[in-house]
DNA sequence: CATTGAAATGTTATAATTTAACGTTTCCTT
DNA sequence: AAGGAAACGTTAAATTATAACATTTCAATG
């Protein structure tokens, strides 16, 4: 299985972002297909439009957007849309936002930490082991089994500490 | 400063749960005067509310116990509350489930993980450095300042793992 | 090819969570 | 005692999410 990066941490605003999408939206076909699971037209339209930034998205702003497309949708097949792209691991339910953010590592599960820039709201997601290990450190302390995480880190990327902008 | 742990992590049930009350408010009152912030006996009240178990409680059922005291309240009476709870250290707010906890660490600030117990829903906090470790060793390579985080992690813990109930 | 059952989607309504805005009261400071 | 800020009361509404049921689509099977 091909196992490619989608997009680096934070990445520049000047990087090709419809690469970005085009890239998630196939793999996305790939996970599907791999897991036999059905990426519909309507799916596969809110992946892409979850994937229009670096940033998570409510699923009312989704709502809007299929909206004007022309669809006549309701707030149940956003959310429903939304839980079938969680499952197949290809979204991210960002816990502090109440929203939801195109996961670029599918393979990784949901096993990442999710940094937030408070300053330009862009993501970085990481799949680091150190965090893991100190979890699960954390766990055999207490004698805990884990289960699932949620790992989310508000601060200020590089670009927007770095910068005065 | 005293530093005293109110509860260990995933406390029997047979623990004695007033005295966990007590402390926690007993520390509230210390922490608030330290800081010259006024706890006030609505504010109080909505601790001692939260401490009522050691299971993250959602606002609205706080609401519901105030209302039952004869308080006249309504639901910002209640967010605002847990608010300042929130800024005093002395409440977490549980992202992945909307619901609040009694911070038993204050001193920590809110620099801890949780751990959700699926089975039966008590909460074990947890202050472990690798953890932090961890978190900063993923924004280090990624050059990001960490001013915030959230780390939940469900699971099973030791009793609910071990016991065939 | 027709049938049929499951999955997906449409549709309506409502629940659950949170905040805005403004008025009143309390209480500390002077 | 007066003034002003903080706390609290009250009404309304925004935001987020789900329940429940109807209809359509689709793939498998006969």
């Amino acid at each position: 299985m091909a196992r490619k990066t989608i997009s680096t941490a934070f990445p520049s605003p000047r990087h090709d972002h419809a690469a970005c999408v085009d890239e998630a939206l196939a793999q996305a076909e790939r996970v599907c297909a791999e897991q036999g699971r059905r990426l519909t037209p309507l799916r596969r339209r809110v992946l892409e439009l979850v994937w229009q930034s670096h940033r998570p998205v409510t699923a009312y702003a989704l709502l809007e957007r299929l909206v004007q497309d022309g669809h006549r949708a309701q707030a149940p097949t956003v959310y429903r849309s939304l839980e079938f792209l969680m499952e197949s691991g290809l979204v991210h339910r960002v816990e502090s936002m109440n929203a939801y953010l195109g996961c670029n590592q599918p393979w990784h599960g949901h096993d990442v930490g999710i940094f937030i820039c408070r300053v330009c709201g862009d993501v970085a997601e990481l799949s680091d082991t150190a965090i893991s290990r100190g979890i699960e450190r954390g766990a055999d302390r207490i004698g805990f089994t884990v289960e699932s995480r949620v790992v989310e880190i508000s601060g200020t990327c590089r670009a927007c500490s770095g910068a005065c902008n």
